[in-house]
DNA sequence: TGTACATCAGTGAACGCGCGTTCACTGATGTAC
DNA sequence: TGTACATCAGTGAACGCGCGTTCACTGATGTAC
């Protein structure tokens, strides 16, 4: 009846498979990781042939590839979406919402959060194409700081006025003249966001790592109340 | 003409073939990481039939658990021996030396770091026998928070005269009545180290696995400076 | 000091398994005229 | 609308590989008397 939309319907056929296989694989992530993934496996559970899958990822490491493109996009997006619904100038509230949004998403799917954030995948390089999916959540946190920086030169305001250990001069320069960063955020801003960066996720990696065990067992409250403090050394 | 010494020639032999048995199973983590470590390749380079390495080690499973146990006994040597040549009241040197000697290690040896900080090894659960050794860098770190609240009590200090984010009532009382860490610190600074800790290794795995590239090259400055920073939080 | 026996280290073959990838092939779906 | 040809999806066998673990066995090292 209809004419084949556009594509074909055989191009629409082979989209689906292709993300059949994708979602079959990713849950298959759970059960022994990264480094277990089999292609074979992955055929079986779908009821056909292992080298069928060729037709769709021409190898293991394609497949692994389009694994990690999808996490990092995933918690990406909802990094976006759940900053957006915060008012622009709730700096705070922003930074922990940010926060909690891929601590959520660690939590419903830590053997993503492993492949992006635990350790490499032996063998495994990353191609190009990871790169501007990976930018999506400090590229978040990169805005809430220009728009922290923005607020205060509305205010007149010249920056931290509690005391902060001096920047080194080599970083000061480093930071102002990198080229995907620099730019609207001063040095000593920034220098305090990587850090914060980088604690946010050793928080859950400590946490999904099982590090806190035996140590604090209320770990909504110690994330959130440690976002708060760090929020205070980033907005002031 | 000697007798053999105590415990005999052969379990001198046996003890030496077990270390060696071990050191040859570290240098292949770094092909493949832990999912990939091999008995059977292990036993090829050592030149012996691979059942051999079961009068050793009885299983793969118990041979990786005396690899996670060096490792932490490793850098918890390291740190508690550089933490001892510091000054005991110059509080950030020491803060600094812990820090600095974590990552020195991290860097001398990434996969037994990623073997212990990285994604838990699919499949495997951690024995008792790992939790002590896991303890002594936390424990270096704690015992330098116990030095600095003995140092603000002979002051007569309060404590933290800046403004910190108040702790919720439920993590203050958690974090006073736990049993490995209670006790001598109070709960607003251990919340503030327990954090520091995080972020420690939060920035070495990120540097580690490569989530700092294109972001800042001089992590070694970066390095220094934040836990400078964080040397401030801690200490006041 | 010498002999008899027990312990232990190491071997090599085997079991049963799984893997990624290639290849020649069949049969179905699309395309051009 | 019908036919001829090209494209594509999926199959099943095969290649060549590696793995953890067990087991019966040999030969050397230790121990007790």
């Amino acid at each position: 009846m209809n004419k084949p939309s556009a594509g074909g319907v055989r191009a629409r056929v082979r989209a689906e498979l292709t993300e059949e296989i994708k979602n079959t694989a990713r849950s298959h992530l759970a059960s022994g990781g990264s480094a277990a993934l089999s292609l074979r496996a992955v055929a079986r559970e779908l009821g056909m042939a292992s080298s069928a899958i060729y037709r769709y990822y021409p190898s293991r490491e394609i497949l692994l590839t389009a694994l990690i493109v999808d996490a990092y996009n995933t918690v990406g997006a909802r990094v976006e979406e759940a900053d957006a619904h915060c008012e622009r100038d709730n700096f705070e509230e922003r930074w922990l919402t940010i926060g909690r949004t891929v601590r959520a998403w660690a939590h419903e799917s830590p053997h993503e959060y492993a492949l992006i954030f635990g350790s490499p995948v032996p063998g495994y390089a990353a191609p190009d194409d990871t790169i501007t999916p990976a930018t999506r959540v400090p590229g978040a946190m990169l805005q809430l700081l220009a728009d922290v920086e923005a607020a205060r030169e509305g205010n007149g305001s010249t920056g931290h006025d509690s005391p902060t250990t001096p920047l080194p001069d080599g970083l000061r320069d480093e930071l102002e003249s990198n080229e995907y960063i620099g730019g609207t955020i001063p040095p000593q801003l920034l220098a305090v966001g990587l850090a914060a960066w980088a604690e946010m996720f050793g928080l859950i990696s400590f946490e999904l790592f099982g590090h806190f065990h035996n140590v604090i067992s209320d770990l909504d409250e110690f994330f959130d109340h440690t976002m708060r403090s760090t929020a205070t050394r980033l907005i002031l």
